[in-house]
DNA sequence: GGCGATTTGATAGACGTCTCTCAAAAAAAG
DNA sequence: CTTTTTTTGAGAGACGTCTATCAAATCGCC
């Protein structure tokens, strides 16, 4: 009983009115009398009629053009966060989306509005960035968004700029996370807490600093919190302050590092003399050699923002605000925390899926291909 | 600059041949020279050409009849599973998925068996189902593999069944990620792990158990594991055990509890003396009772399955087997850990997303509505 | 060159929705 | 009542793909 799902034919039928008036209600057009807006709207609940979206795009024609703006450099996450987009962009021509993702130095207000001028002139729907608080990009937000354009920000909101939405996670959150996990690791003895951030400017880092402190201070007053170490996000100067507190002092027992750079903490741990405890260290982002700490058991824990996760929500919420539509209900991005044993397997692009085990044809189903990979743990 | 993407016809112009051939080609019909095929690949790449999804779904007028059958009663885990289904209907009817969701007896499989064989005369495409170990169930599902319906294991795999896939997450992982946990908050000390377990005889269950013994005797050999408490999910059964355990012995430093029933380890941790020390513990699924549990101090960590992502992943499996093509490239399933502050926000409907925040429009754009809301923190 | 087999081209209808136009009907205003 | 305005109906064409049919062209072979 292939019982056909109903269309707006049938709704018009049922409704005793004509397509064009069904048509009417359903897109909002107006110059329908209420009775008939009643009859329809009765008609449709009664049928369960749903809309076919594939149905409804194809008749639009319509080809999102989008762009997302990356900061370019050595920076591991954002080459991280630029792969994932790549491999999303086929996916996404499938769905009539076309993509476009650029590279810019970052942090360079001035480079990023000169782009966001580039972009706006090619005609685009929507774009993403990461945020920065910075009053002429703000300004250049403003000026797309009253263009039509939409406009995210991504991993990094830009404060006072009239951004539709901001993607990424709560950050203060992530940082008490981190004090959750520095505390309970503590197991009720005292200690000290080591926090490096790329720069106190820069909002995430300071809000995840803010998270930690807080829970910290408030669930485990055993611990204090060493002064702060400012590392630029570069490996030479993280290593070069903390060579000599490692040296000096041995009290630090745990260390939460908010950003990059963490290179030059990695090779400080990784030296330090065998008879030293090496200190509770907490990471951000799953990058490569944040990953290989943790294999090592150099490191305890990495906080992720699982960024495909960002870059779905945020394709998704580009493409509701390019409609005039709500946004679909996606669950929050919640900060995620990695032990070495439940690590997520290295690569997009892996064929190796161990939470999803596939089966081959046990026999029929002779023409084209079928799934016949077997992964058992 | 709206450059149209291009379509079936643009190829066949570019190769210099008539769009039957084109369609002869991508559609594996047959009956085509190699050169024509060579001349119609090259086109493919050459013009970017990807096919258009909503066309080709509009074309074929299929709409996927899928079947859920979830284990009634009164485990919140699998409630909480059949309403994250319950909400996913009309989205999925949108595209054309018709979804059944159907509720029988846990661990019945001569239910489960019926309840199949009704399915399979209606007509489906495919099924997914929580495994269990029984053999007319693996029976069953062979039979209907045969027929040409994809059967899917969810949650829980169902051993020696020639089902398609399971979707869930390798429970002995799960497993080493708790003892890992346990481990850490001992903070180097030693203590004493009592495990709770609602059957040796399920699968995950025993998975889970015997993960977290292998980290914790392997990484933590200042801890020990106490005799496995089996509770059969039920509370009243895991309270009347634990009181006597946690009356007599105060050397408990830490809880593992694999599965259900956990409303009677709740009650026994509040009741604990002031004097005594609460032991570390860790929980499975965030359900209500659990959440609460967790906002209150009462626990420690929750490791969940996030039954979203499996069912989201289930019904693209499902679909990709049904149309006879590889699977999409899904991120697999892996156990994620919560604490107090990186929990979710409750229920799968609210409008509050703190990982999502969102403006209104600054000025334009009159017609149709448009978000107006604003979460901020 | 003639035969059969293989390969190609041309074309048409279907899917459900969107967007139009034009005319007809109904309702409200004068 | 007529006139104006509002509301409704009927229908056509487009979107890109799938599926089909039938005739025409090309090929291999003797």
């Amino acid at each position: 009983m292939q019982s056909r799902l109903p269309t707006l034919s049938d709704v018009a039928r049922c409704a005793g009115v004509s397509y064009a008036t069904v048509d009417r209600v359903v897109n909002d057009r107006g110059g329908v009398a209420e009775k008939s807006v009643i009859r329809v709207r009765k008609a449709i609940d009664e049928l369960g009629y749903v809309r076919n979206v594939a149905a409804a795009n194809l008749s639009q024609n319509k080809t999102y053009r989008f762009a997302a703006i990356i900061p370019t450099g050595t920076n591991q996450f954002f080459q991280q966060l630029r792969a994932i987009l790549e491999a999303e962009r086929i996916r996404l021509l499938a769905d009539r989306i076309d993509l476009r993702i650029e590279g810019i130095a970052a942090f360079d207000g001035e480079a990023l509005c000169e782009r966001l001028d580039i972009l706006s002139q090619t005609g685009i729907d929507g774009v993403a960035l990461v945020g920065t608080d910075d009053d002429i990009v703000a300004q250049k937000i403003a000026e797309l968004r009253s263009a039509g354009i939409a406009v995210l920000t991504l991993v990094s909101d830009a404060p006072n700029a009239p951004r539709d939405a901001y993607i990424g996670i709560d950050n203060r959150v992530a940082g008490q996370t981190a004090g959750r996990l520095i505390g309970l690791c503590h197991g009720g003895a005292g200690g000290r807490v080591l926090p490096i951030v790329g720069a106190l400017s820069a909002p995430d880092h300071a809000e995840r600093l803010e998270g930690m402190r807080e829970t910290v201070t408030a669930l485990y007053p055993d611990l204090d919190i060493a002064p702060v170490i400012i590392g630029r996000d570069e490996h030479e100067i993280v290593e070069n302050k903390l060579r000599p507190i490692f040296k000096n002092s041995h009290d630090i027992t745990a260390v939460y590092s908010v950003g990059g750079g963490n290179a030059g903490l990695l090779r400080v741990l990784r030296s330090l003399p065998d008879g030293q405890n090496r200190p509770i260290v907490v990471l951000h982002d799953i990058v490569p050699q944040a990953r290989e700490a943790l294999e090592d058991g150099v490191i305890d824990a990495i906080i992720d923002q699982r960024p495909e996760v960002e870059i779905a929500n945020a394709l998704s919420c580009l493409r509701s605000i390019a409609d005039r539509r709500m946004p679909d209900v996606t669950d929050p991005i919640l900060p995620t925390v990695y032990f070495k044993e439940n690590l997520p397997p290295p690569g997009r692009d892996s064929s190796v899926r161990p939470g999803h085990t596939v089966n081959g044809t046990a026999s029929g189903h002779a023409s084209k291909s079928r799934i016949l990979k077997e992964i058992d743990q």
